[in-house]
DNA sequence: TCTGGGGTCCTAGGACCC
DNA sequence: TCTGGGGTCCTAGGACCC
């Protein structure tokens, strides 16, 4: 048997905003997703407003503006940089800890398990909120999805005060009876809707379903779904990170590109950003993917995709060498006379630098090695578009909206919040 | 004018081989 | 008119998560 906690971060970016600003403290507020397009973070006001999570701001404008609901753009270096905070604070508290999202985190609390678990959690939350102003909520129960759903019943119901304590077999039974089958942790829309039709609607009867039921309804995920509501861990609390297969920068335009050079620039710093992300993690890609599309939402005839995929021998972080290789992607892809909305770039097949395979021609790859280096220095010292290749271009329509973003309060001397005695 | 970004895992099915 | 069987590897796409 294994004692598992997860810790979340109540409404984790509103939050990490109402630590900077009092303002913000008692009012209903919507943090917005890149773009300022969707609502991503919702505060407790925001949520009883009907706010949902993923409504696009745009739709939504007109109530927002009646309630005076407040609107930020998000501000990831700031989320980020009070994550790595939460983390420090919890870590006294767990034997080891998995830091599963931006907000939540699995602790091993075996050795602890003898004392009074529950005063352990509100003692880990307390120094969280000391450290950093965050509310937070637990769950604890034998496996990581008892953990997740003692948290989410700790998040509906007052009576839990925060501490979703599920190790008790009659108080996991008692929620898990009352626990609707869709908000499992795993079961999406796709699978809730063939449990439904089974006449399975609570996370209880999702703990009865024999194993061979739930292999044929599902696959083995929700297999091992069922023996993790049974109490048996499908999955442990590991704190080494996983080698990454695959990694990401895209981006919606603030407005529509219509010109190749424009999509050429945004591509451009798309690349010598996933150049710099790669080098980051010690990592060298094989295969880049670049890609542009129009506005999927609308349905008229004015749509079109563009994708390349292109083999990177060697393999390689070199962000030029990146751009090098998107910028013939998007050439081979271009087509004229569309309004594209978004574009992005994806690397795959990621091996550490040091074990990546060598090849005869690798020419003088130690200049060039130490030119991204001195690039990612000074992006670091004096912001990260002060190097840059001149690709990228100087007008940049196409940044993306973000017209209430909050100081970099943490990471950037500059916007260090000041006290006045 | 306007609808995010970045991941993981699993399965089915095609290509290929002997 | 007939046209094996079984294995591996890779990829695309679905589902899910935050």
């Amino acid at each position: 048997m294994s004692t598992i906690a997860l810790i979340d971060c109540n409404n984790f970016y509103v939050s990490c905003e109402r630590a900077f600003d009092a303002a913000l403290v008692g009012v209903p507020v919507v943090v917005a997703s890149n773009n300022d397009g969707c609502a991503i973070a919702r505060s407790n006001e925001a949520k009883a407003l009907g706010v949902k999570m993923g409504d696009p701001i745009h739709l939504i404008r007109d109530r927002l503006d009646k309630h005076g609901v407040v609107v930020r753009s998000s501000n990831y270096t700031l989320y980020g940089d009070m994550q790595r905070r939460v983390v420090a604070a919890v870590e006294q508290f767990a034997s080891e800890v998995e830091i599963y999202s931006i907000d939540e985190s699995f602790l091993d609390l075996e050795p602890f398990k003898d004392r009074d678990l529950v005063v352990h959690a509100n003692a880990m939350r307390a120094q969280v909120q000391r450290w950093t102003t965050i509310p937070t909520c637990v769950g604890i129960g034998p496996t990581k999805t008892l953990a997740k759903l003692g948290n989410a019943a700790a998040k509906k119901n007052p009576l839990f005060d925060g501490v979703g304590d599920l190790r008790d077999a009659a108080v996991r039974a008692w929620v898990l009876d009352r626990f609707p089958a869709g908000d499992v942790w795993g079961v999406g829309r796709a699978t809730a809707a063939k449990l439904a039709a089974l006449g399975i609607v609570t996370a209880g009867q999702i703990r009865d379903m024999q194993v061979k039921q739930a292999r044929a309804l599902g696959t083995v995920v929700l297999e091992r779904l069922v023996a993790e509501l049974q109490g048996v861990p499908a999955s442990a609390v590991e704190m080494i990170e996983p080698q990454r297969k695959g990694m990401a920068v895209t981006r919606s335009f603030g407005t529509p590109v219509r010109d190749l050079d424009a999509l050429m620039g945004a591509v451009a710093q798309y690349a010598m950003r996933a150049g710099e992300k790669l080098r980051s993690h010690g990592l060298v890609a094989g295969q880049l993917t670049v890609f542009f599309h129009t506005n999927r939402f609308k349905k008229d005839a004015g749509q079109y995709q563009g994708m390349r995929r292109i083999a990177l021998h060697p393999m390689t972080a070199d962000s030029l060498e990146l751009l090098a290789a998107a910028r013939r992607g998007v050439e081979g892809a271009w087509r004229d006379g569309y309004a594209y909305t978004k574009a992005g770039i994806m690397l795959d097949d990621l091996v550490a630098s040091e074990l990546r395979p060598r090849t005869l021609f690798e020419g003088d790859s130690d200049r060039r090695e130490r030119l991204m280096s001195a690039m990612d220095e000074v992006n670091a010292r004096f912001g990260r578009f002060t190097a840059v290749p001149a690709a990228q271009g100087f007008k940049r329509d196409w940044r993306m909206r973000a017209e209430n973003r909050s100081p970099a309060w943490t990471t950037r001397i500059d916007e260090v919040p000041v006290v006045r005695a």
